[in-house]
DNA sequence: TATTGTTATACTCTATAACTATA
DNA sequence: TATAGTTATAGAGTATAACAATA
């Protein structure tokens, strides 16, 4: 039933916003080959330091296992840093290298910098409405 | 705006928001077994019709083989049908089946029921940033 | 014995190259 | 010859089960 499409409620209008905002972000980035699991465990470090194996693996909701072998390509490609923990050496401590800080920056500069022209073309008021809802649909989501 | 500090800013406000929002509602599915790329290809189908292989493989941004695949998966689970076009044979005509148009509403149910119960929380003034701004949001996204 | 990380194995999604069927 | 779809092959991310090292 298409009507029903036609339908569209508050909440399915801010679904369909975030996702396709989300989506298009998504795709301003650094470098092609990177995928977004990495990356997503780069800007992680950035913004909350070192993390062992099991703590990168809760955060990103992955298996350890699977986290190890994201791990790996990072590692490989100079992105990451893995030494063991001196105080309990089962621990793996794993650090931002430079040039995966590098990448984080260079990705979000991107984005910005893309939705910043969005946001230009938008009138005052407008401007601020999204402003306003940007602080309050990040305490909806972090609730 | 000749103020790119406060420009900035306001940019990654924005990318958080969209970026947190998002990952919380992907969380909300009606099933677990079911991957991103696997619903967005229900999705689109529910909301533009049927498509042909090549048709579904650009609006995902995916290569043919790639599509096939997880076409192949979606019809295996009796989520979609493939039938062969009758006007130019090489095409093939994918196509939303009951099960997966259901997997889709309950999907979307759940996302918004969610969205639902974090707007009530909202004071009606907030409320109305949240809903001006999501209309703004998907004209961003969608220029 | 419990915890941390890794390896073994398997399935999905991604890609490019090459093939078949149809136009 | 050109187009639509599929198959072949390979790499990355996901999982669970099993293992080694350490506490």
């Amino acid at each position: 039933m298409p009507d029903s499409l036609a339908t569209v409620t508050e909440a399915s209008a801010v679904r369909l916003a975030t996702f396709r905002l989300a989506r298009r972000l998504r795709a301003e980035s650094a470098i092609d080959a990177m995928s977004d699991a990495q990356f997503s465990v780069l800007a992680g470090l950035r913004a909350h330091g070192p993390h062992t194996l099991r703590e990168l693996a809760e955060r990103e909701r992955v298996s350890a296992p699977s986290m190890n072998r994201t791990v790996n390509g990072l590692e490989a490609a100079g992105y990451v840093t893995r030494t063991t923990d001196d105080a309990d050496r089962r621990k793996v401590n794993i650090a931002l290298a430079p040039a995966g800080e590098a990448i984080v920056l260079e990705t979000v500069r991107r984005r910005d910098a893309w939705l910043e022209e969005a946001l230009a073309s938008l009138s005052d008021a407008d401007r601020t409405i999204v402003s306003r809802a940007a602080v309050i649909l990040q305490g909806l989501a972090t609730r």
